[in-house]
DNA sequence: TTAAGATGCATGCACATGCATGTAGATTCT
DNA sequence: AGAATCTACATGCATGTGCATGCATCTTAA
C-alpha cells in the first residue's frame, strides 16, 4: 500500500474548496438568474458599485475587486449598460479613465438580488459551518488572501478603515 | 453607524473563499502552464485518468470528478486526444459509451505536471494554515461537499473504500 | 516645450463554455 | 417482438474570456 505523503494527501484540501467553490456558484448562479435575472459577476459588480461611495467606480478599480481581466471589465460594463444597470461616465481628472456608474435600475436590481445571494451563501455554505469554523476559515482565508494581494483583503477591512489609507501602492 | 446584520457579515467569508481560489487557480495554472504546457483542467482530468484502476474512464464519470459539463467534456477530451494525452476508445459492453484511457505521452506529461501542482497548492495556499486550521477546513469542506454531492466527496473517501457502495444512485 | 515611455481603456481574435438539439444505441412496457 | 422512452455522447450556436494590440492621454525627463 503505497501510503501517499502528507504534502500530496494535504492538497485535498485544495480539492475540497475548488468542489465547493464550483457547486456554490453554480447554485447561487442559478437562483440569482431565475429570481433577479442577473448572474452572479453582474451581482458582485452591482454590489461594489452600491456599496462605493458616490456610486461609481473607476474600471480599473472595479477589476481588482470583482477579479476580472481588463478587458472583461470593459465588455462587462458595456453589457451591464446595455441592460441599464451602469452608466459609462469619462472620468473628468483623467480623460483615459472611465467610471462606471451605478444607475437606480442597477441599484434596484442589486436590492432584490441582495437577499437572493445572502441567503444562498448560508443556505449552500454558511449554514453547514459551526461558528468555530466559520471563526477559523475565515481567519485563514484572510491571512491566504494577504500574501495573494497588496494589502488587506478588502472583505475584512471593511469596519476598520477605508483604502484611503494605501495611497496607490500597486507593487513594490 | 449602520451596522451590518451578522448574516450578511458572514457571507465575508465566501467573499474570502472566492478570492482565495481565483488568486490560487490562477498562480497554479500559470505555473502548470509555463513547467509543463498543460492548463489546469487538464492536470485535474490526467489526475483522475492517472489514478483511476485502468487507466481508463467513461466520459460521464469523468465530467462528475472534473466538474465540467458534459458537451464540455467530449470537447475536452477532444483536444487532449489531439495533443496524444489520451485516447478515445468505444466502450465494449455500451457501445454508446466512450472512454478515455491516458496514454504513456499523457502519463508523462502527468509524472511532470504533479510535483508543480503540489508545490504550488501549498506555496500559494497551504503554507499559511497551521495544522489546526488545516484539519478544521478540511473537514468542514467535506461536510458542505456531502451536502451538495450525493455521497462523500472523492477527495475524502479514498482511504476507506472507493465509491463501488453507492451502485448508480443519480439523483433522489 | 517636446519627445519617449507609461497608463487606461477598447477591440480583433482565437478559443472555451453551456445550452439546446441530434443521433445511435440501450431499456422498458405492452 | 416492436414502439416508446431513455441514455451517452457529438455538435451547432451564442456567448464569455484572456491575450495581444491599438489609440488616446498622461507623465517624465531633458
Amino acid at each position: 500500500m503505497p501510503r501517499r505523503s502528507k504534502r500530496v494527501e494535504e492538497t485535498q484540501i485544495w480539492g475540497g474548496l475548488l468542489l465547493v467553490h464550483k457547486f456554490v456558484s453554480k447554485e447561487l448562479a442559478a437562483d440569482l438568474e431565475r429570481e433577479v435575472g442577473i448572474s452572479l459577476i453582474w451581482y458582485d459588480t452591482l454590489l461594489v458599485l452600491a456599496e462605493s461611495e458616490d456610486g461609481r467606480m473607476r474600471l480599473q478599480d472595479l477589476e481588482q475587486r470583482v477579479l476580472h481581466s481588463q478587458s472583461g471589465m470593459t465588455r462587462l460594463i458595456d453589457r451591464m449598460a446595455a441592460a441599464g444597470h451602469v452608466t459609462r461616465e469619462k472620468a473628468g481628472d483623467d480623460r483615459r479613465g472611465v467610471h462606471a456608474r451605478i444607475t437606480p435600475e442597477g441599484m434596484h436590481a442589486f436590492r432584490r438580488a441582495a437577499p437572493t445571494f445572502v441567503n444562498g451563501v448560508h443556505r449552500y455554505f454558511l449554514s453547514h459551518l459551526s461558528e468555530e469554523e466559520k471563526k477559523v476559515i475565515r481567519g485563514a482565508l484572510a491571512r491566504v488572501s494577504r500574501t495573494l494581494l497588496p494589502g488587506d483583503p478588502w472583505w475584512e477591512s471593511r469596519n476598520q478603515q477605508n483604502q484611503a489609507d494605501r495611497p496607490h501602492s500597486k507593487n513594490s
